[in-house]
DNA sequence: TTCTGTGTGTTCGATAGCGGACTGTGAATT
DNA sequence: AATTCACAGTCCGCTATCGAACACACAGAA
């Protein structure tokens, strides 16, 4: 069942972890699911288990770039701690899979009587915005190679897994460039031997060469990451 | 004293006011001074009046590129009231003038005891995060041009002025750009008859026609303040 | 088996912005 | 009055990325 945790819900005092779960269902998400769309009422929270959710900020209400990715170490939503009523973004599925949803009114109850709930949820709220500064400056100075790996190393530890599936068309959409771009960016990883792909089956062969190819902001994200929760 | 107003402060309830501004110092903000380096101990929390303030993303502990103004409509510190106790972000004085200071420590005694802070931090915190999210793609999509002119148009937001000390040099490393960039921007600017500048002070000529040359981010900004704090 | 659609690869010219280096020019210092 | 220096303007070649269009190739459906 390792693969149907979720850390942020495990980090929770027995007691108000069993009183969220009973609030919870296990749902499922499909590829490319829009969860969110930017502006609507934020109806359901989500704490992924094997899912895992992109945050994307849009432009003239179109969604254009990512500036966020959740998994099994979050929650999607917490901003619903800050008394936000509406989604602040899109919100879409890539890597389908299963998370424990909650009402936007149960969470708020719950929040009302947990003070470890709060907590938590700060917490990642202060992660999900260094996320957010460190994706601003990345996608400003970093090249699309560089980028590529870092997209790449931070859905692994959100899969779970080496293999995972993910189209050029998605990732040109995520990293906000060409599908052209990728197919350089993702042809010179492969000829590395750092990846392999066919047809939006992706495999990472090599996660050290991968990290030694990525930008910083991997390891910036882990470590904002890391710091939080310490 | 219009002037030495902070709207954020303003917005709590007279009591809640008082006691605050009681722990407050109203203090002085050198132009480019640095107020907080990423990383270091959070040691003071700022609400402008007439000085306002950028939040500076960094890669590799080098600033690098702005993703936050902060000004008399908000609070400089905000991400206390989610538990961080180091600074997320450099933050540097963009708008020379004055500033209530408190303390960390201060600060969090008055969030354990006032629900309205506690709220209205909230709010702000989320317009942060929305601020963050549409620079991110703002800083993807958008030419220098509209960049530029959309920057002028909150510089003078928080300036209350039509004028207002700004070099080329700090424009540049702002956007995140050269500042052979910002010539031609501003220049282009300036021959449209929409700003004049020498030397370092600038002058807003035509408001309305930097709204038509901003790029869709300055409204957007707007937009998410007034929804946050209705 | 043939067809169709999705995923991938290639090529073209165009362009915004880069890095570096050098030139004016006005304001403040001496 | 002379000097200095921060600020602004100009030019060079270069590169990452863009937009558009087209070619292939594999998988599943008819």
């Amino acid at each position: 069942m390792a693969d149907n945790k979720n850390d942020f819900i495990d980090r929770l005092p027995r007691k108000e972890r069993e009183r969220l779960l009973g609030s919870c269902k296990l749902t499922d998400l499909a590829y490319e699911q829009v969860i969110w769309e930017s502006g609507k009422p934020l109806r359901y929270i989500y704490f992924p288990t094997s899912a895992f959710i992109s945050l994307v900020a849009s432009i003239d209400d179109e969604p254009v770039l990512e500036v966020g990715m959740i998994g099994h170490e979050g929650v999607l939503g917490a901003q619903l701690a800050l008394g936000v009523s509406s989604a602040p973004l899109h919100a879409v599925v890539q890597g389908e899979g299963e998370s424990w949803r909650i009402g936007a009114g149960a969470l708020r109850s719950e929040l009302g009587v947990s003070e470890p709930l709060r907590r938590l949820m700060h917490a990642y709220l202060s992660v999900l915005m260094r996320q957010m500064s460190t994706s601003a400056a990345c996608v400003r100075f970093h090249c699309i190679g560089p980028r590529l790996a870092r997209w790449l190393l931070m859905t692994q530890d959100r899969a779970r897994s080496d293999v995972f599936n993910v189209t050029q068309q998605f990732l040109s959409y995520m990293l906000g460039v060409r599908r052209v771009g990728i197919t350089a960016a993702a042809g010179a990883l492969q000829s590395e031997g750092l990846i392999s792909y066919s047809r939006g089956a992706l495999t990472v062969l090599d996660r050290a060469g991968l990290e030694a190819a990525s930008c910083s902001c991997y390891a910036s994200d882990r470590f904002a990451y890391a710091s939080a929760f310490h």
